[in-house]
DNA sequence: CGCTGGCACTCGTTGGGTGAAAGTGCTGAC
DNA sequence: GTCAGCACTTTCACCCAACGAGTGCCAGCG
């Protein structure tokens, strides 16, 4: 009897939610006194509703409707009434299959692929922020020449990461420089943070500076134009269609807002990263996480990585009339399959 | 007078085209007569219309309203009656400056922008397909190991294009061993398409098994393990809010089939690869182009890359109803600089 | 005292009907 | 060949009435 709800006014508020959910329009007592699990009249319904209305948990569109939840009363039901099951073994297996033979994707493969899973077994649109460049681990760093002056790095993560860039340099450079600079700053660089890069490669330069050794410093000043600067990780977005068959957004000029702020990434960046902070799975409703363009809707979203220290978050997002009883366990179990996926290569 | 049209007959089609483009709805004789280039009555004009229904480049949706263009009568216009201006000279540094900056990037980063770029020029979606892997040529093959029995490859092409995957393999392989087969892969392989390095692994394979090196031997099998195997390129999709707002596009039901078939990566590549065979750009109307979903859109197509064999292809996509005359150009003069900016690497 | 059936009331939705607007085709005159 | 005029067609916007879903409240029952 949490937040001092009967017994009763919390079977008929889940029940009105499971039947929103499932019809997406406003419930009427009649409905609900005819479910089997609800053994009341209509009239006594529209009492406890009417209570329920006052808590904030339901409120009618127009005097003659049914109720419809608020979204209060949605954050009420996922946190206090609805019990999470474990995930039946064969939506599990259904996951793992997915991943089957994409284990020797790279990262960003693997979180694609991820997204793609999450949009399909849960039908809305998936979210995937791809692992924070500045906590990687530093593996590799490769420099290619394609031509005089034009040069392609590869940098490696310990996960797996790989970024591309290319940079110009001076034209007489010639692969077996660019080899030398290879093994020199590998060997200098290996298993530090990229911030740790970042300092070492400054203090190694004040060095050479000194020592006016010309080989080291180019090495150096190449390697540090290679690293990524200040760019903020990539966020995937999947399975964006799932959301077109929603009754809730028949408006066009509502989709174009929701697909706009798609395409927002630092939005839907900062919206993930919430996750970060806690453990398990978080709901963020459309009216809470103040992203413009996305009222309405709700993430359900996990971080995955280490506990301590996770690399990044993923989720689910779609109209706040969606099934929670399925989609967390979702969430949380391809969350946990992820860093099993990625972990294994540390 | 091509193809049997009158000036008048000519004026009057491109007169309703034009209105049409702007308005997206049905336009009557009198909005044509009051135009200031048009110099007679809604009665003759109403003749004349009635004359190009007859011939197939109009319809009425209804009796009593306006015409509409068919998509022959489109068709027609832009191949016989419009004439292509060149881009002037503001719009083309408006293309130029969206890649300022953007040169140092991957292919596929390119790419990306380049879809970026037409579709905010154009305000239609675009799609930029990334060059066929199989035409690439062998620049270089790095092997790193992530962990004992899991390696990353980094394929580079020559024109600084980048495949990573990751390969298991045997545990007691050390990076030393790995660095080793580079050297000797990159030295076997260079320069060659990777038809050709996939040809010549195989004869290596042949002679090594013969001479029974297991050092070479293994690079070898490394080597053919990395290669991409019948991956189709990639499609990227940019833009694709821009059509959101268009009239046409109102209904939902529609816009899904739209938006599924844009993820139907194979069948855009398709729709791409017709442009590949000819010069300069291309009009796909909807209904020709036979693509489920995409029926009353058109794309407005141009290869890049060399002119003999052209490496990819790129367009914009969008309603029938658009402005031809400003988003030929684009899509011309975009292919070309694109043509430009991978050219400048070979 | 809580539950329930009954009843009056509210309000959105649906369907038919009507008039205005837009546009056409045709005809006869210049 | 061009054009003004006119009769005709069809859609669209609007109104209105009937309908129905649902509520709130009340009085009676266990």
């Amino acid at each position: 009897m949490a937040k001092g709800l009967s017994e009763r006014e919390k079977l008929i508020l889940s029940a009105v939610i499971a039947t929103y959910i499932s019809d997406a329009e406003p419930v009427g007592s009649r409905t609900i006194s005819k479910l089997k699990s609800v053994n009341v009249s209509p009239a006594t319904i529209r009492n406890v509703m009417s209570d329920l209305e006052e808590m904030g948990y339901l409120t009618q569109p127009h005097v003659s409707a049914g109720r419809v939840p608020t979204p209060q009363g949605i954050r009420f039901y996922v946190e206090s009434i609805l019990e999470v099951r474990e995930l039946d073994e064969r939506a599990k297996a259904r996951i793992r299959a997915g991943f089957q033979g994409r284990q020797e994707l790279e990262v960003r493969e693997v979180l694609k692929t991820t997204g793609r899973l999450l949009s399909s077994t849960s039908q809305q649109a998936a979210l995937v922020s791809a692992p924070n460049p500045e906590q990687e681990v530093f593996r590799r760093m490769e420099f290619v020449l394609l031509r005089p002056g034009l040069i392609l790095v590869v940098l490696v993560a310990r996960s797996g990461g790989v970024q591309n860039r290319i940079i110009e340099a001076e034209a007489e450079l010639g692969q077996e420089d660019l080899d030398k600079f290879t093994r020199y700053l590998n060997e200098l660089l290996a298993d530090l943070t990229l911030n740790e890069v970042r300092e070492r490669l400054e203090r190694e330069m004040a060095r050479e500076k000194v020592r006016f050794d010309r080989v080291l410093g180019r090495a150096l000043r190449l390697g540090q134009q290679a690293l990524p600067w200040g760019e903020s990780g990539d966020v995937f977005v999947e399975g964006r269609t799932n959301l077109l068959g929603a009754p809730e957004f028949s408006d066009v000029a509502r989709l174009k807002a929701i697909f706009q702020a798609f395409e927002e990434r630092s939005t839907l960046l900062r919206l993930l990263e919430r996750s970060l902070s806690a453990p398990g799975v978080q709901i963020l409703m459309g009216a809470e996480a103040e992203v413009a363009g996305l009222e309405g809707l709700t993430a359900v979203t996990a971080s995955y990585g280490g506990e301590a220290q996770p690399a990044g978050a993923l989720g689910v997002i779609g109209p706040a009339r969606m099934d929670y009883s399925k989609i967390i366990p979702i969430v949380d179990y391809t969350a946990r399959l992820v860093s099993q996926i990625l972990g294994s290569r540390d």
